[in-house]
DNA sequence: CGGAGTTTTGATAGACCTCAATGACTGTGG
DNA sequence: CCACAGTCATTGAGGTCTATCAAAACTCCG
């Protein structure tokens, strides 16, 4: 399969030939990790970039009490901050959700790239204006909607980014999340998310199996979200070679 | 006083006097701006930047049923997204809370700044940084707070953030946001708004009259609203020749 | 097969919303 | 300077959504 992060920015951004090599030559050296482990830890010195090849991975942040919000998912094909180096220390920590395939990127190596190649500075630029507007749209799905609709939502929102990274089949995608964690996602309690869970798959909207849920009906869950996909910023079709995507094209 | 975009950039790094210089000249045609205007609206192609050099802004967006979050507040010396202009339409609107002066900046401006001055480029991505470090602070804050400590919390930000332009005295600052407006900030009713702010009143930890807050006790302020100011990753303390930033040193 | 984590379900409580009305404040025009 | 309109703040009553607590069923893995 392709790269995913050049799939991910080709959504945005032509790249040439010799754009798409030097990205490539990033992903040489790969390690995997397991679930629940730390990528980066809040309080840390942040010194590399982390790229995501599989698995997925979330911003989180523990408070006083215990409880735990998280802040955003990171799929195949993100990458964490490409200049976090900047700032003295991390405010949150980001973890593996699953098994994953993770590049660790010497700040040098970015900045290089940037310096280098203005595709890529351009590419590297729009890909934070996203996960800018990824969070917003978060917050307004927290701030303003009923947990049927946040959760609605998430759906839509995860089955067009994975649709980006030719991580979906049929309608169907993989989801390695627990309720627990969803509901820290959402700012919900795991026991309701379980509920509006239930009704969802109840209303017909939805059906979840062993860690993967498959859309059942997109058009409904697109109304009840009230979902609006502009804030990804993706300009042309997933990834090439794949198949259209259909909610996307609402 | 002094140019607040210049103080802000200097809460992180050090700046060369002709740094400084080539910022000033950008503030040179500054223009007013009536309360209630957008700087842009939701659906516009961005293609300039702004600058606020006095009064309030904020970033909102409106859903379908007429409700409105606000997802930012911006003040004196912050600027909209230095790089906007790479998306291709904006996904939400920056409209004034206050008459308001502010600086267009043409995206060539910005362009050959970061070119020719690496330190502007780095204070630049310093300042997204922040600006999402601050909107995943507002995502914990609606998430996992209750309306007591969320009120608390925003509070306790709004103080340093202001702080940091030289805009309190004493302990009181200037708010220019109606109660609704906070509700919309919050995720909140602007009824709750007002039943928690009566209570904060009652049990002494502000003082509000027009238009305007006095912290009366911020070491409770920040116990109850559970306030860690690294998120907002102020290195020095507040604008040169003020005071300093007593809730800043807890 | 046992055990830990996860999902599911029920009953109860509480935080926050909705609707509605009253009172305070601000700016405007006569 | 006062009357007036409009916005904003305040207060009350009742309803709903979501949290909390607790226990049972299920799944996965060693």
């Amino acid at each position: 399969m392709q790269n995913p992060l050049i799939s991910k920015l080709l959504s945005c951004i032509d790249l040439g030939a010799d754009d798409r090599a030097a990205l490539e030559e990033l992903c040489t050296s790969s390690m995997w990790r397991d679930a629940g482990e730390d990528l980066i830890s809040e309080g840390d010195q942040p010194s590399d970039v982390f790229l995501l090849l599989s698995g997925w991975a979330c911003r989180y942040k523990y408070l006083r009490d215990g409880g735990r919000q998280i802040m955003a998912y990171l799929l195949p094909g993100d990458l964490c901050d490409t200049h976090v180096f900047i700032l003295k220390t991390m405010d949150h920590s980001i973890g593996l959700l699953s098994n994953a395939e993770v590049v660790r990127i010497p700040k040098e190596a970015i900045l290089t790239l940037t310096d280098e190649r203005p595709d890529i500075a351009k590419a590297f630029w729009w890909s934070t204006l996203v996960d800018e507007g990824v969070l917003r749209e978060w917050l307004v799905n927290i701030g303003k909607r009923d947990a049927y609709a946040r959760l609605a939502h998430l759906f839509c929102e995860l089955w067009v980014r994975l649709c980006h990274v030719g991580l979906t089949r049929d309608d169907q995608f993989t989801l390695p999340v627990t309720q627990e964690q969803l509901g820290d996602s959402l700012g919900l309690t795991s026991v309701h998310v379980n509920r509006v869970l239930g009704r969802m798959r109840n209303e017909g909207l939805v059906a979840t199996r062993a860690r993967s849920v498959t859309i059942l009906n997109g058009d409904r869950l697109h109304e009840v979200a009230g979902f609006n996909p502009n804030y990804l910023h993706l300009l042309r079709n997933p990834a090439s070679g794949q198949r259209a995507c259909e909610l996307d094209n609402l």
